[in-house]
DNA sequence: GACCAGGCACATC
DNA sequence: GATGTGCATGGT
């Protein structure tokens, strides 16, 4: 399985290159990202961040003395904005209480910790927590997604009804931790995914994958 | 108008 | 543990 993961790896990075992940201007932004990106699609979420943005609101503080009202607002492009709003309160509110809101305090902490606690934050799962853990705090994490269950379970290298912690056990056991690379092939598998592997229509013939 | 997009919590069985 | 449902905007 090595060997095939890595393989793949190799064919979409000389497909499609370096996808430079995760575009946003801060480690703090991608938080917000992580979290507005839930099941929606990324250009509603650049609006909202571009938004909170304009309103000099994107930092943890700001975020936290909006009215819910108020910041659902700033946020409705991203879609489900009243449960976002509650959401990124409940991230930032843990967020001040343990590591006074503070990146290099929660950076400082163990992967094993780190994921154990933001699990506890209501409105973060599995995904998010991990995009989290991988995209701004730099711990080895393989992120799963609705993408890679999809392309995985279609070349038949995970389950279709795999879980999370299947379909990760499946990467991260085949693959050598390394956060770069971790990083890259989550941003290459989405793009796979937005330009190939759609859920109807798959315009399977096409993919990179397919073929020697 | 239908379908989809870088999920998650909660109710119910 | 598995399955169903609500949450919502904006692009194709």
């Amino acid at each position: 399985m090595k060997c095939r993961l890595e393989s793949i790896f190799s064919r979409l990075y000389s497909a499609f290159g370096p996808q430079k992940w995760w575009p946003a201007e801060s480690k703090f932004e991608v938080i917000v990202g992580a979290i507005l990106t839930q099941n929606t699609n990324w250009g509603n979420v650049e609006k909202a961040v571009a938004a909170l943005k304009n309103k000099k609101c994107l930092n943890p503080g700001k975020i936290l003395a909006l009215s819910p009202v108020r910041l659902g607002a700033l946020i409705k492009s991203a879609g489900y904005y009243n449960i976002k709003a509650s959401r990124l309160k409940n991230f930032l509110r843990f967020f001040r209480d343990r590591y006074s809101s503070d990146i290099k305090r929660m950076h400082a902490r163990s992967l094993h910790v780190l994921r154990k606690e933001l699990l506890q934050v209501n409105g973060i799962g599995e995904e998010t927590a991990d995009s989290i853990l991988l995209y701004a705090l730099d711990k080895p994490v393989f992120v799963i997604d609705a993408y890679t269950k999809r392309i995985f379970s279609r070349h038949g290298i995970v389950g279709k009804d795999c879980t999370y912690g299947q379909a990760q056990d499946i990467f991260m056991r085949g693959l050598k931790k390394s956060v770069r690379m971790f990083n890259e092939y989550h941003a290459l598998l989405v793009k796979l995914g937005k330009d190939y592997c759609h859920k109807q229509n798959p315009k399977c013939a096409l993919c990179p994958l397919n073929g020697r």
